[in-house]
DNA sequence: AAGTTTATTGACTCGTCAATCAACAAAAAG
DNA sequence: CTTTTTGTTGATTGACGAGTCAATAAACTT
């Protein structure tokens, strides 16, 4: 009983259940038939609007990373211009629960990894990195002057690494603790002891 | 022309030939057969001193983590009793170019993906994370007192990072690099503005 | 109504790979 | 010098999985 227009809500689907399947194996060891499955077609459709796997695996990273960069958007806009509140938004955008969440951590380290075969893949996390990095600078020149690209550099790589050990340990995802790492380096960096 | 006394020395190849493997392909999709072949060895033979893939693949990561943290005791032994010599002597073993070469960086970041699935390297690394954890504490207590945890735990979390992309960015590693990034940190939170 | 496009799947192909086995060789033990 | 232990491999097995295909059906077009 095929209904018409069913292109965008099945790759949808199929983007959702690749990201949970991802995170769930920890790997990207996850079939095309499971992702199908989850998503609730046969693997053969999910081969019919996706070329291949490789393709379903970059449109659920260029939809994390999306999300991500529309998270940062609205929490920039929403922070006034107070260079402090938007290095603040930046920092709890990045670990929002939306984007903190297990599947989603767990999608992420793997998406590093696929990026180190997949050039594609590759040049996804390179445009998120460097939009990271010009947010950051434009509110750290501010801040720091010259030391600003040290510090920007530092605090990129700070994010990482908390995305990283949150992939690793065990329990619920904390977004607040998550946060407090990052402010512990932010607020000394900018002088002011909190 | 069966040499006696061969499992060590196999094993020792094949350990190595695990790690550049998987820092080549980028990934823990290496099959026996390449890892056998590049240590110079049948496939049939790596499986008949490593029960299994997964076995190789772990003696891997204990080689990569006890060179590590070979490298971190002597660094320390050698930085007499200063808390700020012993941290910098810290983070200058974790980036020290035995450790920090591509193959190592590359191989490090899927154990972190391995991590996730197979028990024994989840235990590894948490050993790993524990064992700089209070490494770091015991002189950060001395420096920032009650701010040590928090301090400890942004470190870890930066080293990571700086590891991760390390992996991600092309052209060769660069040791100096990374100490600085993470050197930026250390100095501003240690109240010494270099 | 006939033809075309879109949706959908079960069955199949084809390759890959971990793990096993049978067999052979050389050294050590007796 | 025979028996056992250690080292070694080519060939094989058995499973699994990506991608293709033919077939079926509902909807849209003319």
């Amino acid at each position: 009983m095929p209904k018409l227009g069913m292109e965008p809500i099945r790759k949808a689907a199929l983007v959702k259940a690749t990201i949970v399947e991802i995170g769930r194996a920890g790997s990207l060891d996850v079939t095309v038939s499971q992702i199908a499955k989850r998503a609730g077609m046969s693997s053969a459709l999910a081969h019919h609007y996706f070329g291949s796997k490789e393709d379903m695996f970059l449109a659920a990273m260029r939809h994390i990373l999306s999300l991500y960069g529309a998270e940062v958007r609205g929490a920039l806009a929403a922070a006034g211009d107070a260079p402090e509140a938007r290095l603040q938004a930046i920092l709890r955008a990045s670990f929002s629960p939306g984007n903190f969440r297990r599947e989603a951590v767990g999608a992420w380290l793997n998406f590093y990894v696929l990026a180190q075969t997949v050039t594609e893949a590759r040049r996804l996390l390179s445009v998120y990195q460097r939009r990271l990095r010009s947010n950051l600078m434009s509110d750290l020149r501010l801040l720091v002057g010259p030391r600003a690209p040290a510090v920007a550099a530092a605090l990129g790589a700070l994010i990482d690494g908390v995305y990283l050990r949150e992939a690793l340990k065990d329990g619920p995802p904390d977004s607040a603790a998550a946060v407090a790492v990052v402010m512990e380096f932010l607020t000394t960096e900018l002088g002011k002891q909190s």
